[in-house]
DNA sequence: CCGGTTGTTCAGCG
DNA sequence: GCGCTGAACAACCG
């Protein structure tokens, strides 16, 4: 569910409730979703991995973690978090985390830091990437501030695509290096969408969960790395480790 | 049946 | 106040 291309596929999955009245409002979250009754959905939109309602006043941000799910007219076995109910359907969330923002959301979102966005700019990645040159460059694939909605698939995929090494720090990457990790991120971004969409993106993992390279066929090293110690993936004959 | 995870936040500590 | 660590959350797959 949680990287960037999930939400647009959500994002896609739900335009039929645009411009629709909520008539009823069910779920097990405890911010004072009855809120939401009686309101009209102005817009979905989303940033990274947040995927947002919009209201004329206020916005709702839906944010899945790990485990989060959603089911567009049709409900699971738990019960949801949130769940509204139109009169040409239902959009039911479950085990998500769920807020209010009532600020203007141009105001808290920076849409060019999202690697799906029309407004992505690689060169104000480069920029941020550039201020924390001791960041390692799994850890900067992780980082919502540079690359929102990029997630731990995205980061081994990416990493794999150009050949570095996880530990790598930025400080140390080729010029040439740097400006190719800004260009998957997006780039496979959009691969990810679509093998999603078609339901092969596990088909098309070069690295994520590995066992093998599929350039030099030695064992991938499996290892936690960063400051978040998510699982990598990598080759060390085919990745290059820049110190 | 257990172990592990496409993620984030927060408390506690030094 | 900072960075770091571990816990908590919670559902599904193999």
């Amino acid at each position: 569910m949680p990287e960037g291309p999930s939400i647009i596929i959500l994002k896609e999955a739900v335009q039929e409730f645009k411009g629709q009245k909520i008539i009823a409002v069910s779920g097990n979250s405890k911010i004072g979703i009855e809120r939401l009754h009686d309101k009209t959905i102005t817009d979905f939109k989303s940033w990274g991995k947040h995927f947002l309602i919009c209201f004329d006043d206020f916005s709702v941000r839906i944010h899945f973690l790990l485990f989060g799910s959603y089911r567009v007219n049709e409900q699971k076995a738990t019960p949801p978090r949130l769940g509204l109910q139109f009169q040409n359907g239902e959009l039911n969330f479950y085990a998500c985390s769920i807020q209010f923002i009532e600020e203007d959301l141009d105001k808290i979102y920076d849409w060019t830091g999202d690697v799906m966005n029309d407004n992505w700019d690689a060169a104000k990645a480069k920029k941020k990437l550039k201020a924390k040159p001791e960041m390692l460059a799994c850890d900067a694939l992780l980082d919502q501030d540079i690359f929102a909605g990029s997630g731990n698939i995205i980061k081994n995929e990416v990493l794999f695509r150009i050949m570095v090494q996880p530990e790598s720090k930025i400080v140390a990457l080729p010029a040439k290096k740097l400006n190719e990790l800004i260009k998957e991120a997006r780039n496979y971004s959009f691969d990810f969408l679509e093998w999603k969409k078609a339901y092969v993106l596990k088909k098309h993992w070069l690295a994520h969960t590995k066992k093998m390279c599929p350039r030099c066929d030695i064992p991938f090293v499996k290892q936690y790395l960063g400051k978040t110690k998510r699982r990598s993936y990598y080759c060390i004959n085919c990745q290059v480790f820049y110190a």
